[in-house]
DNA sequence: TTGTAAGCGTTATCAT
DNA sequence: ATGATAACGCTTACAA
C-alpha cells in the first residue's frame, strides 16, 4: 500500500493542494502548515511519485545521452565514463537525471525521435557528433528541442562543443620546433577522416608559419593502430639521410605505440635521434619508455562542458546557437626531450 | 501545439479508449479500425506521451544503473561503456531505457532510493556492489524491488554476478605449472581486498594442489599499480637462487607492466628465465613485448547478464534470490611460452 | 493563508 | 467491437 498526496493530506488536516504547496516550499503557506505538513510527510515515509510529478509539470526532469552502441567508436570506449561524470557533475545537482540511449535501441522501428523527445521521455538531449545528421538537427531545431552536440558539428544549426584539434595540431608540432626537431612526420589517420583533418591541418600550419612544410615522401596515412605505427616508422627509415624525419607526431597513443616499438627495435635512440610526440593521453602514453609526450584532453570538462550548454538551451530554448572549442594540454615528457644537446639527425 | 490521444479520437471518429486499444494493439478491436486509426496516427504524426502512458500503467518502463561517481574505481573506469552496452542489448529491445545515476546526486537530502525507487522513476536497480550495503538491500527487499548487485555480495540476501575470481587465480597458475614454472609469486594487492583476496585464493589453491606452496619470500603486497610491480620484481631479484621465483602472477595490467619494465632493465630473458602472467586484458596485454598472457573478463557478458537477472526480477519479484559466477577466459601469449624449453631458473 | 476543482494524457473497467 | 467514465497522483488557477 502506497502512500500519496491524498493521505498525507488527510492525517496533516489539510488540503492536498496545501501539500503540494509545502513540498514545493511556496512561500505563501504559513511556516507553521509547513512544518506540520513536513512532519506528516516524513513520519509516513512519504516520496512524492515522479510519474504523477512529470505528467503534471509536464517535465520529466530527464535528459538523454544519445550514441551509437552498434559501433565501438574508439573515441567512445574510454572516454564514456569520464564524459558522463561530467555531464551529471553539472546536471545531477539540478536535478536532473541522465537516460542513456542507443539510436537503435527498440528495433529500427521506433526511431529515437519518437522513443524519447516526442513521447517526451527526456527535456533535453546531449549527441555525439557521430550520429548526428543533418537531418536530426533540423528535426530537432523545428520542435524547438534543446540539444548539445560533442564534437564539432558545422552543417546544420547546433550547438555543439569539441577540443580544438587543429590548435592540437598546431600545439604538438610547435612543441617538436622548439625541441629543434625539423623534420616532422605525421603518421596515423586518413585523408578524409574528420579528425585527421583538423589534427593535419595545425600540423602543417605550423610547419609553414616555421618556413617548412610536410614532406611529400613522409606522407604514410592509414588506419590508428598499432600495427600502422610499425609500419610507418619502418617506411620512413627506409628513407634516404636526407629525407628521414627527426621527429614524429602521431594520430594516437596506439600509433605511437607502435612506432616506438619499431624505433627501438631498429636501434634508433628516442629523443635523441626521433623525437615522438602524440595525441591524446591514454592509455599508454604516461608509461612507455620514454614516456610519451602527449596531448591531453580533459574528457571529464568536455563532458560538464556539453551538460553547461544544454542546461543553458533548456532554460532559453530560442537563445541563439553557440559552440565552442576547448584547448588541449600539452604534456611534456621524455620522448621529445633534446634539451640541451643540438640534435642534429641524419 | 501537441497532439493528444484525444484529437487522434476526433480525427478517426473514436473514443479515445479505443485508440488506447489500438495503440496497445488489443484484439478486441476490428483490423478495419485499426487501420483507420493507424492511418490517422501517421497522418497527424502522433507519438503517445510517455509521461501519461508512465502514470497511467504504474510503471516508468525504466532502470537504474547505480555507481559512485565521487570515487573513480579503476575498475569502472575502462569497463564501464562496455557493461552499459551490455545492459542494454538486453534491455532495450524489452523497451527499457536506462538511467544512470550517482548515489550522491542532488545532495546528501536525497538518497536515491528516494530520487529514483520511491519516487517510481525507475522499475528496476543495477548496481556496482563497490556501493550495495546491506542496510540498502535489506530496504530493496523490504519493498520488493527488483535489483542485481554487479560484483559478488553475499552478505545480504540479493541477486548478483560476477567474475569467478578465485577460478582465475586456479586458471592462470595452472597454466603457469603446466609451462614448467615452479616459484610463482603473487604480485600486487593487498590483504583484505576483496579482489586480491579470490585471486590470491585460488593462486594458493592449486600451488598446494600441484604439492607445491606459496613462499613466503614472495610475499610483497602493495597498491596495483605501475610502480608497484617495479618494486615488486626489484626485491625479488634480491633473493637468493633458490628461492628466486621464475614466474610472477600479477594482479592486474599495470603491475605487470611494471614488473615486465622492470624485468627487461634487469636483462632477465622473458619468458626464458621468467614468465608473467596477468589479470585484466587491458589496456597492455596485447602490446607489451613479449605480449602478456592473461586473463580476460568479458564485460558486455557481465552487463548483459546482469541485464537478464534483473529482467527476470521484474518478472517475477517474488523469485528467490540467485547468484552467478562467469568463467574468465584464459588468453595465452608469448610472456609463459617456455614450450619446448625444459626451463631451470636459478 | 488555505481550499476547491479542473487539468495533465494515458489506461482500465464496465457497460452497451 | 466500441464507448463512457473513472482512475493514476500531482500541479495550478481561481475562490474563499
Amino acid at each position: 500500500m502506497k502512500i500519496t498526496i491524498q493521505d498525507i493530506a488527510h492525517a496533516a488536516q489539510v488540503a492536498k493542494s496545501t501539500v503540494s504547496k509545502v513540498i514545493n516550499d511556496s512561500p505563501r503557506i504559513s511556516e507553521e502548515t509547513k512544518q506540520r505538513v513536513r512532519a506528516v510527510m516524513k513520519e509516513m515515509n512519504y516520496t512524492p511519485s515522479s510519474l504523477a510529478t512529470t505528467l503534471a509539470k509536464q517535465s520529466s526532469f530527464n535528459l538523454g545521452l544519445l550514441i551509437d552502441m552498434s559501433k565501438e567508436t574508439e573515441y567512445m570506449n574510454p572516454f564514456f565514463y569520464n564524459i558522463m561524470v561530467g555531464i551529471k557533475s553539472v546536471t545531477g545537482p539540478l536535478k536532473y537525471e541522465l537516460t542513456l540511449s542507443s539510436i537503435h535501441d527498440g528495433g529500427p522501428e521506433t526511431h529515437f525521435l519518437k522513443r524519447l523527445v516526442l513521447s517526451r521521455r527526456i527535456d533535453g538531449l546531449i549527441a555525439n557528433n557521430a550520429i548526428m545528421t543533418d537531418d536530426i538537427a533540423h528535426k530537432l531545431n523545428e520542435l524547438r528541442f534543446p540539444f548539445v552536440v560533442m564534437g564539432e558539428y558545422p552543417s546544420a544549426p547546433s550547438t555543439w562543443v569539441d577540443y580544438d584539434n587543429r590548435e592540437g595540431g598546431c600545439m604538438l608540432t610547435e612543441h617538436l620546433l622548439t625541441q629543434g626537431y625539423r623534420k616532422i612526420a605525421f603518421i596515423g589517420g586518413e585523408r578524409g577522416e574528420r579528425l585527421f583533418e583538423k589534427r593535419f591541418q595545425g600540423y602543417a600550419h605550423t610547419l609553414r608559419q616555421a618556413g617548412l612544410q610536410p614532406n611529400e615522401a613522409h606522407n604514410v596515412s592509414g588506419p590508428s593502430d598499432e600495427s600502422q605505427g610499425c609500419r610507418s616508422v619502418s617506411a620512413l627509415l627506409e628513407l634516404d639521410c636526407a629525407s628521414r624525419p627527426d621527429a614524429l607526431l602521431c594520430m594516437n597513443n596506439y600509433v605511437a605505440f607502435g612506432a616506438l616499438k619499431t624505433a627501438r627495435e631498429a636501434g634508433i635512440p628516442v629523443p635523441g635521434q626521433l623525437g615522438i610526440a602524440t595525441f591524446d593521453d591514454y592509455p599508454f602514453s604516461p608509461h612507455t619508455s620514454p614516456p610519451l609526450t602527449s596531448l591531453h584532453i580533459d574528457t571529464l570538462q568536455l563532458g560538464a562542458t556539453a551538460g553547461d550548454m544544454l542546461m543553458e538551451r533548456i532554460r532559453t530554448p530560442d537563445s541563439s546557437h553557440r559552440s565552442l572549442l576547448l584547448s588541449p594540454e600539452l604534456i611534456v615528457r621524455e620522448s621529445t626531450n633534446r634539451s640541451g644537446s643540438p640534435g642534429r639527425t641524419g
